[in-house]
DNA sequence: ACGGGCGGGACGACCCGTTTTT
DNA sequence: AAAAACGGGTCGTCCCGCCCGT
């Protein structure tokens, strides 16, 4: 299916290609063949010329676009963090416990979003490690969706659709650990693990569990 | 106290070694000095010159007790093994519901012994990359873990302490995704987040949900 | 306005120039950077970069104007030169002794044109190092300056004001050398070093010695 | 006197090689090589590599001696300084104006030592380029030598054997500055010039004008 | 047996001058 | 005049072997 090297719009009619445009890799290609790289190897384990050889360029031509490896970092990074928070906000948008109900779709988006999600895991991990660069980012992650998370329980009591006795700090981190840690087991079973479903039912759980 | 490079046991060096041996570093010193610096900075991210600096001996020296990086890696693992597999078995003891009961001291174990933490951690991370050394020795310990679990339910079932109906692969998946999670942000709070009533709290949850 | 890009003289762009073009940097502002550019950091030392950004251009900037770097170092050189050549004419032209005596002017010339300086500085510096490109530029204004104090000195043997048993190949080599290594220790000083007097002081001596 | 490259023995046999040493290149052999290449290329246009080649080492050979380039640097200026140390305490030792006279052995002393001649031109070249490393080492040279000629000259006068009315400081600088800059003609002329008998005659005429 | 001095080959990121295309 | 890309090169790190002393 076409590995890599020419990702872009399918339907761009190569033959022509009128004037020897060699149809080089943009920026765009560029950040999303870093992604699926640093998801699969972790940010360290990935060199700026493998990212090269994936969009068909040499190292100083992807250094041409980003200055540095960590500006690539940024980049990858930015545009996840734009992806995620699109969906938090779509899930997010009825508020309360129907919210709620509604991000144990989350397990199943991460089916259908593999790189992204193998960035997840290997950016959580790596920024893990003392002196990384990356755990302020990761730590921004989890603040933000910590307080969505807490915000949308305290919505729930106010409206009456949740035990106002449920302690809502520890629920969100309770949800993240798990969201965290299911991700984790469906990377180390190769997929095999059926994410989807499984987080449903951490969900049916839970909801039970905050109605009471 | 025993500051570095010379650590252990006082009651060697029985008959002579007379005229001040400088007390060289042994292959434990070496060990416990590279688990904590993987735990910290991760396999990839240690080299072997920084665990020989920490035990005060060359590259090569640190070479001459284990041939290659992977030796003392495979070392340091073996030994975590042990001291997990030991704990477990102590938890697991008394069997079925009980011993569920009695893993809620998991998280305060954790709190004990951060650098074997801060190792499992470190080696999850970087076991969850593509074509990592540490994948299998992961995905062992998952399993153990995992058929553990799954046994105590079962076993509590038989004994009529747990429900009949409880979904023993999922509850055993979940409390594995469930502590791998918190402890990355236990990792990411800098120890700030009280992981041992974290823990409690879900094995409270969890014994409630399993017997009623 | 004009941020940068194009200091020099205002009365250029005489007449149309219609439509705010950005007045974009030109050729000469390209050969002042370039000139104060080499003149701190070397001419290996600076990159194309660096001067492009100098002037408010790209690289490519500036290679549309200068082929190549050395062809910028040629034209900084070569004007460089002129302005030495003109210096040169107007100091030797009474001839003779007197022609010396007017050098003794060179210091303060000197503190006048700090850029030119520096580049002279770092020519000679660089041009030193074998298989450099500058030597034959530097070897070529040595030998121009070798011959013109030489010449003044026998021209003011012939006219009689100049004791004839001097030795004019050493007195020219030892003022050049004088000045040379003077200026060095201007730039070494950070301008402290009172270079103006000190070479007066020098020709004075050097008047003396010449004429008995 | 076995030009350089392969350094050792040239009747190395290579199959007995009996239990031995194999001759590999000390670190004195990799200053004298840095010392060489520095001089001639300049600090910054010698890689670690073209040492490494001189002496039969790869990068990392050298790197395993001198952990950066730097240090490298260091070793050679050291070196260099301390054998110009010991060549003025040898000079100045009658001191006063016989000591002032020792020193027109100076040009000739720098001809049978072109490495570090070399070497010292190189370094105050590329010391006079703005953030320099070399620049402190260049201004502490200039500063011992300037002390030294000036004390020497104030001992003189004292000893009443120089004119009290002398200019110590611009004496010492322009000594300073002819040595310099003779120094430089001498590299620029590729040894042509005869640098011994050019500074005698400075030494004469600066003895002359001292005495009376 | 233990420990280390010495060395290397591969690879890391990044920079620089330059060509090609628009 | 800029944008895109490249090839070569720099320093430095890392893991690991070949020796030799104790």
């Amino acid at each position: 299916m076409s590995q890599r090297t020419e990702p872009t719009k399918s339907n761009e009619a190569p033959p022509p290609r009128r004037r020897g445009r060699p149809a080089r890799a943009n920026v765009d290609d560029i950040v999303q063949a870093a992604t699926r790289l640093f998801g699969q190897r972790g940010f360290r384990g990935t060199s700026i010329a493998a990212v090269a050889d994936e969009v068909g360029l040499s190292d100083a031509g992807v250094l041409h676009h980003f200055p540095s490896k960590s500006a690539l970092l940024d980049a990858v990074l930015e545009q996840d963090l734009a992806v995620q928070a699109a969906l938090a906000r779509e899930f997010a948008e009825p508020g309360g416990l129907e919210a709620i109900r509604r991000f144990a779709a989350w397990g199943a988006v991460n089916e259908a979003t593999p790189d992204l999600v193998g960035l997840q895991i290997a950016v959580s991990a790596e920024g893990a490690l003392h002196q990384s660069d990356l755990r302020p980012y990761v730590v921004r992650r989890y603040a933000g969706v910590h307080l969505l998370i807490g915000d949308l329980i305290r919505e729930g009591v106010e409206r009456g659709e949740i035990r106002p006795d449920v302690d809502a700090e520890w629920e969100a981190s309770a949800l993240i650990a798990f969201l965290d840690g299911i991700r984790l087991q469906w990377r180390y079973s190769d997929g095999a693990l059926d994410i989807a479903s499984s987080v449903r039912k951490y969900f049916e759980v839970l909801v039970e569990r905050l109605q009471r």
